[in-house]
RNA sequence: GCCGCUGUAGCUCAGUGGUAGAGCGCACCAUUGGUAAUGGUGAGGCCGGGAGUUCAAUUCUCCCCAGCGGCACCA
């Protein structure tokens, strides 16, 4: 081992030290306040605690709370804080885990009693005493013999499974801050005040030890810790926004939809939620049409035997709902369209001259859905799919897919969603047909994948997600990004090798052979409630003036002007423009207020000047400008900016 | 499904062991006002459902249902 190391700092300078001489060390040598400002250090790269030893040549970097690798280590330890404070409060409580997510970190705990809300200004408290007494942090290597007596003695059961869990071969570490301390991987800052103040506990939840529902339920605590009290409050500020957001909320006001308790998890969509539906579908079927589809509609109701041969009564009885009938048979509601869609396929022989055959259908499925897993519009027991099954022989595979693929983007262009992510899902465990098939089918998607990235220029980010694709076969799915960076996954292409066969549809090659179609299963919106839903999330309620189900709002300032606003009224409907009047008795500050939190896009304000000239002054949704033009001007710039775009494409095209 | 919280007027929410209150909305009257709330009057409630304790339950206890936040699930 050489006596010495070189050690390049951040501006390229070399300089050589013991080895073993430790960051703590070296930062002290250059300047006390540095040693303040120091969190931690990092290696090549790599972060460790200040108090590391260095034991070979290294590029070294200081982390102030500033650098955003700090963010990681200061809501880590802030877990850890939380964990002593928890430990103090209720003596007996056992820690389990405690990682940093997105935005902050949580810790589960195994404990008696629950939390109760009044906890968490308690446990707040606790934390800033442990962050004020700035004890240290310092790690041990302990032995896994010693580790699991340790936490044993203690009662700390869950510890001694994770000691277990540790690889062999890793060092079992021990970081200790005061009289606390805890089994952890590491890296940890220098000492617990160096976490500050801008740190929140959010929520109690319960979580299952290590996320299997055969498991224990543990309560697990939120938190969030940031570098400073500003980023703090944005993060918070974000919160709320998002909050502001909530479809369901936005439902509410703009009259579009409700739920009550003697239909959970269904819709009942009101007229102006429903125009938003039907709009959806309208563009749907255009694009599937010109995309060369067909467009079916198959039973909701089917005998069970159907959803016995096709699979899904193994795998999904428990979430079909199933209906026992006067002649004692059971149907099911159906909780996919695949198996209808097969029986249209089977009806009639096909030739391999008919495929591809792209069958589409905009059909509701039923799933009883866990209760827990509701969610407004996003997670609902009935849902209607823009579904497709498109029969091929394997080598139209590629082409196919591609093609979806094309087809998918633009359409999500449409609707504003360009950053697109798709993730491949590979066979589940539990699962029907020969591993053979699954290898070709999973070969076959991955070579999608691949082509569609490469296409994209990397512009559309992939991954791979082993064990999550369908029980029938793996799957792409397309994630989009929304206006606040929050992701939805929405489309799906599956590749099946296995369904058609089950249920026995085939068709007669070029040798006048019988073969079994390939199947693929997509969607594109995915649930059209959901999507509905995610839009109305995305667009904060301020939808596209082709969305929106109320276009614009007549309002007259004086009575006067009434019949020259029901005129205007006439005249935007007979463009196809859906209006409604308000002639009421109210001032026109009221009307603007009123419309303007029901989300209308356009209000076209009239008072005796506008009917003297002939004009309208028109007000744009989130301006507080108005622009005054000629009727017929405001009537031909609606409607242009009305028209859905893949009809404007059209229209430009000719 | 599991853990926790919540359920009072159309909406947002106060409140109490002696069967209820506000604001907004709604109806009516007056007001014709130029771009985010004109004034007045009035109507509106099985206090989520069931059982129990009590002289008396919207209030306390238990069970159920639904919603919310998570976890698990998502063909």
């Amino acid at each position: 081992m050489a006596d010495q190391v070189t050690i390049t700092f951040p501006d390229g300078a070399e300089r050589q030290f013991p080895n073993g001489t430790t960051g703590t060390e070296i930062v002290a040598g250059i300047s006390k306040s540095l040693l303040k400002k120091t969190l931690a250090m990092a290696l090549d790269g790599v972060v460790m605690d200040l108090a590391d030893p260095i034991k070979s040549d290294v590029g070294i970097e200081f982390l102030n709370r500033d650098d955003p690798r700090a963010l990681e280590l200061i809501r880590h330890d802030c877990a850890h804080v939380m964990a002593e404070a928890v430990q103090q409060l209720w003596p007996g409580t056992q820690v389990t885990i405690g990682p940093v997510i997105e935005d902050g970190f949580f810790y589960d705990f195994a404990k008696e009693d629950p939390f109760k809300p009044e906890d968490i200004a308690k446990i707040e408290k606790r934390m800033q005493q442990i962050i004020a007494n700035n004890a240290p942090f310092t790690k041990e290597v302990w032995s896994r013999a010693d580790t699991k007596k340790h936490f044993a003695a203690q009662g700390e059961h869950y510890k001694v499974e994770l000691v277990d869990a540790i690889p062999e071969g890793e060092d079992v570490k021990i970081y200790k801050q005061g009289e606390w301390l805890d089994l952890c991987r590491g890296p940890h800052m220098v000492s617990t005040g160096q976490i500050g103040k801008a740190f929140k506990i959010q929520k109690f939840a319960g979580a299952y030890w290590r996320g299997d529902a055969k498991n224990a339920q543990l309560q697990r605590i939120y938190g969030t810790a940031w570098a400073n009290e500003k980023e703090l409050k944005a993060y918070l500020t974000r919160l709320e926004e998002a909050e502001k957001r909530d479809h369901r909320k936005l439902g509410r006001e703009m009259d579009l939809f409700h739920f009550q308790e003697e239909a959970p998890g269904s819709v009942f969509w009101h007229d102006k939620g429903w125009d938003l539906f039907l709009s959806l579908i309208s563009y749907m079927r255009r694009r599937q049409q010109d995309a060369g589809y067909i467009e079916v509609n198959s039973p909701d109701m089917m005998d069970r035997t159907f959803w016995e041969l096709s699979g899904h009564w193994e795998n999904y009885r428990e979430n079909m709902f199933v209906s026992e009938t006067e002649d004692e048979r059971t149907f099911c509601c159906k909780p996919m369209n695949c198996p209808g869609h097969v029986q249209i396929y089977k009806h009639g022989l096909k030739s391999y001259r008919d495929l591809p055959l792209k069958m589409a259908e905009f059909g509701k499925v039923h799933r009883y859905e866990p209760s827990g897993a509701l969610h407004g519009l996003l997670r609902v027991r009935h849902f209607t799919q823009d579904d497709a099954h498109i029969f091929i022989t394997e080598d139209q595979l590629m082409k196919e897919c591609l093609a979806i693929n094309d087809l998918m983007l633009s359409i999500y262009k449409d609707f504003g969603f360009e950053d697109i992510f798709i993730k491949l899902s590979l066979r589940p465990e539990k699962r029907v047909g020969a591993d053979d098939l699954w290898d070709k089918a999973e070969k076959a998607l991955s070579d999608v994948l691949d082509e569609v990235s490469k296409r994209s220029d990397g512009n559309v980010k992939t991954a791979i997600n082993p064990g999550e694709g369908a029980f029938y076969g793996p799957k792409l799915e397309y994630v989009l990004r929304d206006a606040i960076g929050r992701e939805w996954q929405c489309g799906t292409t599956q590749v099946d090798f296995n369904l058609a066969e089950r249920l026995g549809a085939f068709y007669i090659d070029e040798k006048s052979e019988k073969r079994t179609p390939v199947l693929i299963h997509r969607a594109m919106f995915g649930s059209l409630e959901r999507f509905a839903g995610i839009l109305i999330e995305n667009f904060a309620g301020h939808l596209p003036l082709w969305l929106s189900p109320l276009q614009a709002v007549v309002c007259t300032i004086v009575s006067d002007a009434d019949d020259y606003a029901r005129d205007i009224h006439d005249k935007l409907r007979s463009a196809g423009l859906k209006s409604s009047l308000d002639l009421r008795n109210e001032k026109i500050n009221y009307k603007v207020r009123e419309h303007s939190l029901a989300k209308v896009p356009v209000l076209l304000v009239v008072g005796k000047r506008e009917a003297d000239e002939g004009k309208v002054s028109i007000r744009r949704l989130g301006s507080k400008d108005q622009t005054v033009v000629d009727l017929d001007e405001a009537i031909a710039m609606l409607s242009a900016e009305a028209t859905a775009p893949d009809l404007k494409r059209k229209a430009t095209a000719t």
